[in-house]
DNA sequence: GCATTTATCGTCACCTTGACAATAACTCGA
DNA sequence: TCGAGTTATTGTCAAGGTGACGATAAATGC
């Protein structure tokens, strides 16, 4: 294929389309020590010499978005397999981000349990978790646009804990309500009542489904472990269905 | 600069970063006819000639993508300013989309009142209204992955009306209850109470303001003309808040 | 044991919602 | 001009959801 196909071809344009490096970005979040955490890696050299970054790189010729992702992912931090919920969250530039010229960035989204990363050293990259709130305080600056990206990641992340069910996909395969609730109030940034957020997710149908299973060796009165409802587990790259709220204007079901 | 400044200086590539042409696609609904219409082009040249699109076009270098959505538009309907609401939809690509080869696209989603649409001749274009379910029923078949993208708009446009006050952008500057209320039953599908919808939609606090004017001329009784509220009104390319719905599990205020 | 901690169940007042009656205020045709 | 028809708007009421918070259950740690 030859660039020129497209001047010939293509109605839309008479001349050359312009090419771009497109990369992929991953904002991995987690919920660890009651805190939103995410992934970051030390760049190691220009431009944003030394500075934090979301994980990433570029796009190759005959790939996915949402496989590059899950690829850049694999290659910076050393997982194999996509440990939680992935999904695209939105594209950035091409103008403007990058010093060296036009890149366009996919960023994508993943929440996960807290889940271990190479070490420095294990690689060219430096991949560890930092608390969310020491980036977006302005504590922690990262290169590129990243901190917008984070900060819109971190939004989405909030709306999805109302809209879905996915508030589970941080915690581990059984967890306890206590434990999920944990992960709300952690992303939140607020308290919940135990009693009546125990009672919402409970009696939320399709949402948790009960192990008959319970914690022992903790302090306090065994809780009942739980893991996601088949109906609420997200499917690979499919959008996620709000299982959980009833919004103000409803179509009628 | 150079293509190869990417080769020296980039610790997540040690090869030349493949670049890609990248086009921006707009899904412009509207809704007429009680029913929900996407604006769509006959495509004049190979591959798909004479099938149907979504307009777009590539993205020039220095553009951002809401600008490039925005100037495709205009370029391809003739309307100058953005006749509503534009926002970011998702990006697709850039694998197995265009037989020519590798093309990312960033879709966009125009929610809009019904505008006039450049006639066929005018341009080398062809721009119209067509009701969208006849795409989605099979009826019409599009070019590209135009169906899955604007079969993605739709569902977009759906929870847009659940969790913003976006509904209102579909009507003129002033509307009445009932026209804002056709436009939840046309994208919907369904019918709603007028009582109840009516009481919703007065009764939600940052939604509608009152412009004390009614209409006249129409059969029944002289319907109050309301606006969007300023709280409510869709700041350009910025993320809608959803003013509209208490959702289930809710972080306290 | 007993205090402490955590989990879980209940209660109650208030609010929202869906279903639907009743009234208001216009147009249109006879 | 006078209904008849049509659409808008205000109420009413029962059912269910929600927030605040009391009470109980069942473990740990001393």
């Amino acid at each position: 294929m030859t660039i020129n196909a497209y001047d010939e071809s293509m109605p839309e344009s008479r001349t050359v389309p312009a090419r771009f490096p497109v990369t992929v970005d991953v904002v991995a979040l987690t919920v660890a020590d009651d805190a939103m955490n995410v992934l970051l890696i030390t760049r190691l050299l220009e431009p944003f010499r030394g500075r934090l970054a979301l994980p990433g790189g570029f796009v190759l010729p005959g790939e996915d978005l949402i496989t590059a992702a899950a690829r850049e992912l694999a290659e910076e931090t050393g997982v194999e397999h996509v440990p939680g919920h992935l999904e695209q969250l939105g594209s950035y530039g091409p103008k403007g981000r990058d010093p060296r010229g036009d890149v366009l960035t996919v960023a994508h989204l993943l929440l996960a349990p807290n889940f271990p990363v190479l070490s420095a050293g294990s690689d060219a990259k430096h991949a560890a978790w930092y608390p969310v709130h020491q980036v977006l305080d302005g504590g922690l600056r990262l290169a590129f646009d990243h901190e917008r990206i984070l900060a819109d990641a971190v939004e989405r992340a909030k709306s999805k804990l109302e809209y879905s069910p996915l508030g589970a996909v941080f915690c581990d395969k059984e967890f306890t309500v206590a434990q999920l609730r944990a992960v709300y109030e952690a992303v939140w940034g607020t308290r919940l009542d135990p009693r009546n957020f125990h009672r919402k997710a409970t009696g939320t149908s399709g949402f948790l489904e009960d192990t008959g299973r319970v914690t022992t060796g903790d302090a306090g009165r065994p809780a009942a472990l739980f893991r996601l409802a088949p109906a609420a587990r997200p499917a690979p790259g499919q959008p996620t269905r709000a299982v959980l709220n009833p919004p103000l204007m409803r179509p009628p079901p």
